[in-house]
DNA sequence: CAGAATCCTTTACGATACTG
DNA sequence: CAGTATCGTAAAGGATTCTG
């Protein structure tokens, strides 16, 4: 195999799909784009997400080094997440599949609603 | 909630990583890029997908208009798989992801491995 | 060879309840 | 409020087998 240009099984460009493959996990860190956000916050603002898998994603790219996790002492606790700058360079990716979305998205929807065949 | 500038629950951006989601549908129409493959050969080129989820996702794809299905006639069968114009639009959003993890891998590698904290 | 059907295991994710 | 633990459901995907 001298074709190895890009996503293969073992491809590390795999790595990057795999990162993105959960539901809320893309979701979240466009979220946090802006700035620190508490995970309460979070959850009212995405909708739909339970507490659970909230924090299943937030643990997963905070071990991919995306997410940050900054505690603020006090009572009662309080949490911000942030993205590292690891993390902010996964945003120009990121936008560019939503402006693909943006662009294109009627289209597989309308595909997908009248198969043309 | 008036700042759905991309990416929430509902968003219409979510669609694009709904589409890529799934573990082998991105590395399939990677491996289409250049033109019409064979359904064995895509398993074979690919290395460690199954058949059956090779099926599924060429069958999502093609429901999303991404990929169409070239039915040669003849003896034995012969079938080829291409992207449509749609699906071409995607290989930009999806090489910009290539891109990233040729870029940025490494360090998301290096963080899972030996948690910095 | 294409690809659909069946079986089985793993895991994402929601709901709920509990701890610090 | 942050985070974990448990339970239950749905679905992805591998292995195998059968049909056109």
């Amino acid at each position: 195999m001298t074709d190895h240009q890009g996503l293969l099984a073992d491809c590390p460009a795999r790595l990057a799909f795999d990162l993105l493959a959960h539901t809320w996990d893309p979701v979240i860190l466009w979220a946090l784009r802006r700035g620190p956000v508490r995970p309460h916050q979070l959850v009212k603002h995405i909708g739909g997400i339970s507490p659970k898998a909230m924090n299943q994603s937030l643990h997963r790219l905070r071990a991919a080094g995306l997410v940050q996790r900054l505690p603020r002492p006090g009572t009662p606790p309080h949490v911000d997440y942030t993205l590292t700058p690891l993390g902010r360079t996964l945003l120009t990716p990121l936008a560019t599949l939503g402006t693909w979305a943006a662009t294109h998205g009627n289209a597989v929807t309308t595909t997908q609603t009248s198969p043309t065949t």
